[in-house]
DNA sequence: TTAATATATTACTATATTGCAATAATACTA
DNA sequence: TAGTATTATTGCAATATAGTAATATATTAA
């Protein structure tokens, strides 16, 4: 594997490697959503959230738009929600093994 | 989703997202190999590489067995494998795109 | 036992990330 | 325009991660 590929995957995977930015993909896999939502859903605090989703958009893996006060995030990759069913797989299969 | 999934989650993906240890996991996924192989294929420090290593054996990811004065490491979770898959189609279809 | 090879660990510095509080900016509404 | 709701940004302290050099450990061979 040439080593440019490896970086740029590796910010990637860096970008979702976070459990509130997790959960927000997660959120978003249903239907785009505003920020207010979002912070209600997690139970998380406006600023936070609001750096998570900054994060996300800035690596390409979110987009949003402003519809008057509020902004409204979807996911912008696709793709990513592909690699994370795969994660979550994996995380299961550990689970039960270890009963 | 749970947020015991999303921090376990969260924390598979951390393990992985380093273009080291990215390439780490291509090397071992046609076969096993001990650490100063790797290390020569990926042109870093032993040490590093080493370190890189431990990180996801600790984690599950890799698992490894002494043969002699080598040690050889393998992937253990089969799984990262389809994740690592699924990233790279989506940087690859990226890099198309933005030619 | 000594030397050489292979791998792991430690201590440290530098850098990045996280979470927080406060505040700024934007867009509605009265 | 003033006030309010919504979202973004900034500055900071705490923590985590990365990279390095030096050293330790384990195994084999002489």
């Amino acid at each position: 594997m040439d080593r440019d590929l490896a970086e740029h995957s590796a910010d990637i995977l860096k970008a979702v490697a976070h459990p509130i930015r997790l959960q927000i993909i997660e959120l978003l896999k249903k239907e785009e959503m505003c920020v207010g939502d979002i912070v209600h859903e997690l139970g998380e605090k406006q600023a936070i959230t609001s750096q998570q989703l900054n994060i996300m958009k800035n690596k390409g893996i979110l987009a949003c738009r402003r519809e008057g006060a509020k902004v409204f995030y979807r996911i912008e990759n696709k793709n990513v929600i592909k690699v994370l069913a795969c994660v979550y797989d994996h995380c299961k299969a550990e689970t039960r093994s270890k009963k």
